[in-house]
DNA sequence: CATTGATTTCTACGTCATGTAAAATATGGA
DNA sequence: TCCATATTTTACATGACGTAGAAATCAATG
């Protein structure tokens, strides 16, 4: 049940389709990122790899395609929240001391965001 | 500034390391994976392969060498819970929405470890 | 229904990280 | 000096990813 990580490219399209509210085209998502929208450098390439992207982003259950119109629509099947936060739970899954790392993090938390952390646990 | 990530030998290489209080020599190493101490399935390498994985992970300042004695010593450069720490505030780090994210870790968090979380923001 | 332009799928290749180890070299004693 | 042991070099296979041309498919239209 380990996440399968993403490369430069990969990433980059999930940015667009987690900072876009509607499902995306391969062509929208070419566009973005030839604009720069995502990290990814502006880079201008062809329709293809931006497909062949998300054939294997939708292998890896990133995004679900919807067949049924034209150019197929694509969405991210997950918020980029908690993909993340299943990352981080991953990384901590994978520790035998898991008290210790958690101690280590939160030792490292900004204090704004130790006080957002203290909100959480108490919302809970 | 980005930590370089681990091979599933590399893993069980830090592994040994990170679970053994001094300094291991290339042999020590492989046989720890060879009798299977680390997660990695016992395996049965050659020296030379460990000692390649040593070098690498020493590049990625994984782990430092004694060149002084003659088995050459190796030993983790960082605790297991500091990189795990590191790991995931990597990943909050990569997110624009971090607390969202921090939100759904904390969501996900066992209540002992709920409890643990409590006890370390109000020791700060 | 045949044609064509748009879209998707297949196929392919380069590169890089990693696992793996033999060959070559260096080193420290006997 | 010579040997046994340890380290460094060199090498190759594999798999993930970036990248895209060629081939197949589909939807509209004449």
């Amino acid at each position: 049940m380990d996440m399968a990580t993403l490369g430069e490219l990969e990433r980059s399209v999930m940015d667009l389709l987690w900072d876009s509210a509607e499902a995306l085209t391969a062509g929208d998502i070419r566009d973005g990122l030839a604009r720069g929208d995502a990290a990814g450098t502006g880079k201008d390439l062809a329709v293809t790899t931006v497909l062949t992207v998300l054939s294997r982003l939708e292998a890896k259950n990133f995004v679900t395609r919807d067949r049924d119109t034209r150019p197929h629509l694509f969405h991210a099947s997950t918020s980029r929240a908690a993909h993340m936060a299943e990352l981080m739970h991953e990384v901590l899954g994978a520790a035998p001391d898991r008290e210790a790392v958690l101690a280590r993090f939160v030792g490292q938390v900004s204090p704004s965001e130790v006080a957002a952390l203290r909100r959480m646990l108490d919302g809970k």
